[in-house]
DNA sequence: GTCTATACTCGGATAGAC
DNA sequence: GTCTATCCGAGTATAGAC
């Protein structure tokens, strides 16, 4: 038997935090009216107070755990224990996914993070969200040099262009298709196959021959 | 023998400008005041209204002067009559350089353009701002090809792959510093590098051996 | 928990004097 | 061209009934 009234509340919670998702995604945090989360989600402006009591506080709980996907998973991969390439390999898929389903987390990240660095990131690392750790890839760089695989190579540098090439044609994607001129079909078989070019691209640039 | 009067009118406008600038970059064209613009600009609201009528307009204004010294410098290099491992040198210099000094474009062309894509690109594009044409790039590549100077290589990718590595870092700056623990000045410093270490990057990874 | 109705605030825009 | 004062809509938030 399901406790009806808790599984109500269950998804009333859930069909706000995907309404605001949405809302949030499409106009940003100061551009998102409550009135039209409230819509999405099929109740009213003072329901959505009942449960989240202010915009901020609402914003904030939506973001923490969309970007909260983000970090976990790229931390569980490049701290994973695999060979380099293949870690590349991964990065580069889950990066490309996650920035295809959830274009707006990066985009909210460079953006709100540029206007007030020092608050949002105490903000968006407060709590359970961990911060992304690249010692152990950086090790890993300078064992596979040492041993002469790859080329000398700087792992700020690289973890910079592993991240650029999978994450920035995605959020640009308008820009992208419209200069361009891709269908949105034509583009996203591109990230599609950026899968397997952007990894070839940067394995090909510095592993020695 | 100046002209007082227009000398005074050019003078507030531009003060306008420069504030409006400011002030956009810092927190968005939603979260932007009128207010805060005037006071930065040393006047008052009304007179911002007297000058560019409606915030909409003032930042149609300002988005469109700026990010219009983006795409022209970008057409110039790329049309230009240059060897392709130069031109990528020239468009990655170029790149770097001008995300440094003014970050806040791409960010609101990415921000702006995910919001209201098409909308906002005829906008961005009408009057005498040029959209980016790749067409002389893309024959240059496919000759290249042809002369088996470089690998077989997708324009398309390669100048995704050449924006990302340029415009990405530079975007992300307050992230990249706190997940890499820089200071202001090591990553200032950083993007100098790069301007070096990003086309050897990918000059590297295209380049027939 | 959910609704309707309403209070309150912020901020863009205008009127009108100088 | 520039100011002060004011309006008014939009949008967040709350009170209170059910």
């Amino acid at each position: 038997m399901v406790n009806i009234e808790s599984a109500t509340i269950q998804a009333t919670e859930e069909k706000i935090l995907s309404a605001a998702t949405l809302i949030f995604r499409a106009r940003g945090k100061e551009g998102a009216r409550m009135q039209d989360i409230a819509d999405e989600a099929g109740i009213n402006k003072a329901l959505l107070h009942y449960y989240f009591h202010s915009k901020d506080l609402l914003f904030e709980k939506v973001f923490k755990e969309n970007s909260n996907l983000f970090f976990s998973k790229l931390n569980q991969i490049i701290q994973s224990d695999t060979a380099l390439f293949d870690k590349i390999d991964n990065l580069c898929d889950a990066y490309i996914s996650m920035s295809l389903e959830n274009p707006f987390i990066p985009i909210l990240i460079i953006d709100e993070s540029n206007k007030n660095p020092s608050e949002f990131i105490q903000k968006l690392f407060s709590g359970s969200n961990k911060k992304p750790n690249f010692n152990t890839f950086k090790e890993q760089i300078r064992l596979e040099v040492k041993a002469g695989k790859i080329k000398p190579t700087n792992p700020e540098h690289l973890i910079m262009n592993i991240l650029g090439l999978c994450i920035f044609p995605v959020i640009s994607r308008p820009m992208m298709k419209f200069t361009m001129g891709l269908s949105d079909r034509e583009f996203t078989l591109a990230m599609e196959e950026r899968k397997k070019i952007v990894p070839a691209f940067i394995i090909e640039s510095i592993r020695k021959k």
